[in-house]
DNA sequence: TTGATCTAAACCAATTATGAGCCAATATTG
DNA sequence: CAATATTGGCTCATAATTGGTTTAGATCAA
């Protein structure tokens, strides 16, 4: 309704198209709600009372109803009739995952190895392949004469990868690589630093040849049971009891 | 291209008019949206109107807006309008995870959240708090009348996203979002809409409330059992035996 | 003239809004 | 308990809105 159009270079926001109506309710709707007219529990109106409201169809009204309790601000019940709903917790984005796996304590990392790790390790007894089985070995081999803690922490975290793999999951496999990022956290580097001894890397060397033994004569339940086990001590050696 | 032994002066771009009306156009708008005046996802007013405003034949604009179109700034729909395009997302630091999640397989998914929720089911049973437990509550009330398998869809996936977050471990919730991601796949929602029964619908809902409760009675190996059941339903009706 | 640009109008196709009627689940009343 | 009224769920035909297309004519520079 304002027609300036003694200015051609500048066409102003002009006004809400008239097809904008179903944007246009639940706006006002929305703002209902977010103004606490419209609390959690409160009864709106009937649809034919509040197309008269609104001015606008019954039709269009419900179309924009329905997208208001697909986004979950309100209910609606056959012969009862619509609700505000109780308000959800907004979830976390998607993006959260990177600052979620960065910022998550070596407790919960080892929380989650300690459940996922054994049931990938049954499932690998009966799904690797010779090719995975040799792989392992070449990491074994390499973390044995790691000279420093970061070397071994590299061949250590490529073995327990490949076990992963060898459970032929790609989500888990997926999962597991953004887990395993956190290994190159300097907090998880520091905390490996000061734990990982020389008589611990002979031990775990030894549980991981266990391991892989056990995978190659196909073993599922000795092959989970080993690798719990195998995980119970180094999450004793990082955080204690 | 590049004949320029030949001929001095090309004039490969070379427009000497007067009144250049499109670029003038398209540079108005362009400044409209620059300035934030037109935001993404804003709708400009109908052609009939820019014509109007700008001083220009209908036709005159349309050059104008496909040239715009093809350059991405914005997008034309019949009968909706033309809107500002969304800017283009910057690449993210996760894609490598979520290509991996995108393109994982139902029965990949299912394998692992039969392992991932029960245990963290009886995790929650111990951590979950009063607001968890009336989340969750929420959540099965919303999915009892959803209208349609899309919206049962969501809050099914809200429920177990809930549980989830009440294992108060952040990463798991972090891997567990990822995971839910597969949700929005059109393959995932086709699966859903052929399997997902009102039949079946009945009975998650009843599991659903079964949960619940055991994790309101912190029962943990009640919880981490009867979710495992429940997914092992989920499993059936979506891959069959 | 020739070619390009702009103006103008009519018509097409996709989407949205309207209005009416009827059905199904629930609430109220006798 | 049975009957009636209320309320959301649904379908259909119709009209209005909006971008897409074609055609014709006017203007202007090379």
């Amino acid at each position: 309704m304002d027609q300036m159009t003694s200015q051609p270079t500048i066409p102003l926001n002009t006004r809400i198209r008239a097809s904008d109506a179903v944007a246009s309710i639940i706006e006002t709707i929305e703002s209902n709600i977010a103004q606490g007219l419209w609390k959690p529990g409160f009864r709106l109106p009937t649809e034919r009372e509040l197309e008269l409201q609104l001015g606008v169809a019954r039709n269009t009204l419900r179309k924009s109803l329905k997208k208001l309790e697909e986004a979950g601000k309100i209910i609606r019940q056959i012969g009862r009739g619509s609700f505000v709903a109780e308000p959800v917790q907004t979830g976390n984005v998607m993006t959260s995952l990177l600052t979620q796996v960065l910022g998550s304590s070596p407790s919960e990392v080892m929380e989650i190895r300690l459940i996922l790790e054994p049931w990938a390790a049954g499932l690998a007894a009966t799904r690797a392949t010779a090719a995975d089985l040799t792989q392992m070995r070449n990491c074994i081999a390499h973390a044995a004469v790691a000279p420093d803690v970061p070397t071994f922490e590299k061949w250590d975290g490529e073995l327990h990868q490949t076990i992963i793999s060898s459970a032929k999951n790609g989500l888990l496999a997926g999962l597991y690589e953004a887990i395993n990022t956190v290994r190159h956290q300097p907090e998880w580097m520091k905390l490996k630093e000061r734990t990982v001894t020389d008589e611990r890397r002979a031990a775990y060397h030894h549980q991981h040849g266990e391991i892989v033994d056990a995978l190659a004569e196909r073993d599922p339940d000795k092959a989970a049971k080993l690798i719990r086990n195998h995980l119970i001590a180094v999450r004793i050696s990082l955080l204690g009891e």
